[in-house]
DNA sequence: AGTTATTAGTTAGCCGACTAAGTAATTTGG
DNA sequence: CCAAATTACTTAGTCGGCTAACTAATAACT
């Protein structure tokens, strides 16, 4: 095959990243994932979980989980918009808060065990190109009939 | 912050190309992850479990579930090999050995959507920085200590 | 040979992902 | 004003991942 399977070493890359990131993150009884939601949080808190759908790019069931999780763990907890009484906004707890800063030394040293091996600029030009492979997998089709349907 | 999030890349990375996968695997009744041990039994049929863990590079309970749900469903069955009752063999059916043009072309059109909007030499960066990250992310540990315990 | 250790798979149970279907609240429209 | 559509979220159920703990078969070691 003359085709080198890249999909394969996505597969792979990202198996890879997840282990790493759960073995580290089980040191605060976190799994992987839900650090994503937290980060999220800690740069705005009160998000409520359409927001979060979208920031995760995950849908409303999975999202709607993580949450009740991570509350019964009294790291987050909901209350409904006063204005809006089908939204549920989302709040750290202290306990939330006080996370933080060890999840930011983990995703630090995720970050430097991902790229240790590699040339400054071999990070940079390999994150421009992983973001064009993002947006162009996004995109619903190639070709034609990108009507954006409104 | 300065380092501009690798890692939240690469989970995005994964989420895009699977669901992709997994939207186009659907039309053949294929889950995402799936396809990856067939492809495996394509190339090489009577594989045992051990293996296929190594190949995928995956958690033995992961290819045992996995098993049963294909094996369930007619696309390959299991048999213990005669020479130590221990290791089952995994042997497509002739359902399985059908799907493998199918797949084929689904794996063609996702690499395609995949590496579109990339120049040949992008693609070939970035594969190649991909795989370095990879053997990196494997590793159990850096600076020191790299004893393989053989 | 017989006890012990190792190896191969399975089961139970958890979590992150998904779809499909449901509920409740708000908005829209006749 | 009230019925219909939309929106926000939940529940049930499935699958791919994992760990921990188990069984069964082989290998190893007195």
């Amino acid at each position: 095959m003359q085709h080198s399977n890249l999909g394969y070493g996505i597969v792979q890359l990202c198996r890879a990243h997840r282990a790493l990131a759960g073995g580290l993150l089980s040191t605060l009884g976190l799994h992987p994932g839900q650090e994503i939601i937290l980060m999220q949080l800690w740069q705005q808190d009160g998000l409520n979980q359409t927001q979060l759908t979208q920031l995760l790019n995950v849908q409303a069931p999975t999202v709607s989980k993580m949450l009740q999780r991570l509350e019964q763990t009294g790291i987050l907890e909901r209350r409904p918009s006063s204005l809006d009484h089908r939204i549920m906004q989302v709040w750290l707890t202290q306990s939330g808060k006080d996370l933080e800063s060890k999840v930011a030394a983990i995703w630090t040293e995720l970050e430097t065990r991902t790229t240790e091996h590699l040339s400054h600029e071999e990070r940079t030009v390999f994150e421009a190109t992983l973001s064009k492979i993002v947006v162009g997998l996004r995109q619903p089709n190639f070709g034609c009939s990108e009507t954006i349907q409104e």
